[in-house]
DNA sequence: AATGGCGGTTGATTCAGATCAAAGGCGGCC
DNA sequence: GGCCGCCTTTGATCTGAATCAACCGCCATT
């Protein structure tokens, strides 16, 4: 069992038992009886790089559970600015909306492998539920929670303690499913990071340099290793 | 029936049948039995002008209806900078966290009414009531949709589209509470519309300054008129 | 080995909004 | 009525990040 940034190439459409993200999914709900059922629900499907997966104000028709790789979410105003609301991993779940329309984009960073179940079959699959409900929950409040704390990010704080939180944020999270790391790799462009936290290009780019020159993190091709990892973390808390 | 922005006087605890936020709130999934069992959960209480309703990282032990008056919801850093991640209106449900301490403060604008339920009984109460699950997911999942909408605000927006987008997202809030009308009232302080725009309480001011002088708002104490509401809705969809 | 393109970095300059500072306005209270 | 304190507005100045503009490094293609 591992978990993968890159879908690496078409493979077979194994049993959810057998399934590498279950148990970091909305998945780890089910027992055996359900996931034999959600098996007839769920189709494996591939998407290259920058391929669009669903895109704001499109009909909802499926939900998605990531397999492998990376997706952005993002939002756009009608001038063109972008506001990426988060970065999706291995195991995250998407495609419940408020309305019957997507209210983000969502595409693909690098390869990736979905999982896609029919909007009305997954509907009535969990409808009665009460487990699975409750799990429902759970995913989509801490979701919330982290955008809160987004919030605070985009609001109140500088260019440098932005760049230091999203460092810890994401290592935790590619830690959460691989283990602890000291080099983070970070398989996003700085345009992405930049739309993220709200900043433009260069400014990203300055700050790397600065935490480099400051002998706080290496910048490696794709990826950025944490010299001081304290030093960042007092930079993302403060 | 109707929905107060102030908490004026203690009342009598009324039936949840009569409570005049039913429709709006969780309680609108839950039939007459249902309604009459948790009748028994929840408690009327009160709190004035800048009490604290419960505080971030306290342990969270109950849930809690907003019934009259209007809340502020906020993230504080350790240096004490804020970020307002949400005004609470009379309908609107608090408690909800993923882990069980809460992640955000909430204190009262001006006096309000709540109705608290002991954590442990409540989640007794929904644990199996899918059509109450199924509610509890629908408005998570709205908040969340408004939480990314509010990123894209702090992320990508200009003072003037903030301020702009405020102003018509409060009025629309408002108007589905108690009907349309051209003036809005803020009940909460120009250092709060400050704090949950990602401003300074001068921006804030001045902005709305320069809006008055565009003969696009009139500033009333306690209250904008939107004088020319299509302007303000350019501003905020721009 | 040259060419072109793309993502990233670096430098110079500008500007929106923050900060610093002062003064109004208004309600509460003695 | 007059004083106080708080909130808001307004003005002057500063600054962090945006914008504008090269340029670098690397890969892919020829």
């Amino acid at each position: 069992m591992k978990i993968s940034l890159v879908a690496v190439e078409p493979n077979e459409q194994q049993p959810c038992v057998d399934c590498s993200v279950r148990q970091f999914s909305l998945c780890a709900a089910l027992d055996r009886a359900e996931l034999r059922e959600l098996e007839h629900l769920g189709r494996h499907v591939h998407f290259a790089t920058c391929e669009t997966v669903f895109a704001q104000e499109e009909m909802t028709t499926s939900f998605y559970n990531l397999l492998e790789g990376v997706m952005r979410l993002y939002k756009l105003l009608p001038d063109g600015r972008r506001q990426i609301v988060g970065f999706a991993l291995p195991g995250d779940f998407l495609g419940m909306t408020a309305s019957a329309r997507h209210s983000f984009s969502a595409d693909a960073i690098g390869p990736v492998t979905i999982c896609r179940f029919s909007r009305a079959a997954f509907a009535r699959f969990i409808e009665d539920k009460a487990h699975l409900l409750r799990r429902i929950n759970e995913l989509a409040v801490r979701e919330l929670s982290q955008a809160q704390d987004h919030m605070v990010l985009l609001g109140r704080r500088s260019a440098e303690e932005k760049v230091a939180t999203f460092l810890i944020g994401w290592r935790d999270r590619l830690g959460r499913l691989s283990g602890p790391a000291k080099t983070v790799p970070l398989p996003m462009s700085r345009q992405d990071i930049a739309d993220y936290l709200g900043l433009t290009i260069e400014t990203v780019s300055r700050t790397f340099t600065k935490l480099e020159r400051d002998r706080v993190i290496d910048i490696l091709p794709g990826s950025i290793s944490l010299l001081d990892p304290a030093r960042v973390e007092a930079l993302a808390a403060a």
